[in-house]
DNA sequence: GCAAGATAGTTTTGTTTCAAACTATCTTGC
DNA sequence: GCAAGATAGTTTGAAACAAAACTATCTTGC
């Protein structure tokens, strides 16, 4: 018998609690057990971060997914496909159609490598640069409204979230 | 002209920078400006979680994203599917499949609302009460590895993490 | 009380993602 | 060298999700 029974928990929901006060959404419900757990606000937060900044390069008709990969690209003259999706934090599978895109739009180039001839290495055109500008200025101004949001926080908090993605395998 | 002009900011790729030293994984590439952004890393720390959350759970054929829609059933009896939404953070539209997998297990009951013939209440059936259960052990051993992770800083970084999501609308 | 708009839930469509299967190439053991 | 296994990239299948369109009901203004 496992040692969490919620039937024998107390129901903790006589009144909406964790509410951090910021926010001016009044919530006709209660979080109970979950508003404890790392995991629940790892996503509820990383969804808010995500809507927001999808909703400001949407505006601009620019692809929330290329920003990383082309910030990789930049950073990583000559990356390859693998390397990238473990840097981006994504399945290899997943990359495959992201490049198409951005080769289609000729953001990108590849190179053969002579030494192995499955793979191939990456680097930007001058249209990536310039794409990957318009689409760094929007992360930054994401990134100083999250910035205002944690204050004094935001080295411990940074520190926190690699310390967690670095030990979760 | 945006402020930010990777073309202008230094390739940083010299070393592999970034690293929180506690994963024994050599990375063969440099994170870059994406290494200062809490947003890229609230991503990977969310990814990281998740799946391994749903590893465990996958292994006792548990889906993962039951656990939040059970747990705010136990802890608010006669919610509703729209503030259910709004609570686990998700579309509203994504809860109607994940309800309909619950009512055929049987392990949650509706109740039509009188007041408002559009909508009805939901409660946890005693399947529903005992798949909870199961559920909420391997959530809370997930949380408690996470918690092992963090360490001291776990009361800020649920500060933050709360702060971020109620911020941002 | 009735038309106009708001709201609850569902359906549909499109996107994003992981995981497994597959192909082609590389590496290793012998 | 050559077979056996490992690895890089792609394809395919399935799950999860958001957003918009839709239906049914409720509320509001007058």
């Amino acid at each position: 018998m496992p040692t969490a029974t919620p039937e024998g928990v107390s129901k903790a929901a006589s009144q909406p609690s964790g509410e951090a006060g910021v926010s001016a959404k009044s919530k006709a419900f209660s979080l109970g057990l979950l508003d404890d757990r790392i995991g629940f606000h790892l996503r509820l937060a990383q969804n808010a971060s995500f809507k927001a900044f999808k909703k400001k390069t949407g505006e601009a008709d620019l692809k929330p997914g290329w920003f990383a990969v082309l910030s990789l690209i930049h950073d990583n003259p000559g990356i390859t496909p693998l390397v990238l999706s473990r840097a981006s934090g994504r399945d290899k599978s997943t990359i495959t159609p992201v490049l198409r895109d951005l080769l289609r739009n000729h953001l990108i180039e590849r190179r053969t490598v002579p030494a192995d001839k499955r793979s191939y290495t990456l680097s930007l055109t001058g249209a990536g640069n310039a794409r990957l500008a318009e689409l760094a200025a929007h992360a930054e101004a994401h990134d100083r409204v999250l910035d205002q949001i944690v204050g004094e926080g935001r080295p411990e908090l940074l520190r926190l979230l690699r310390l967690v993605t670095a030990s979760l395998d």
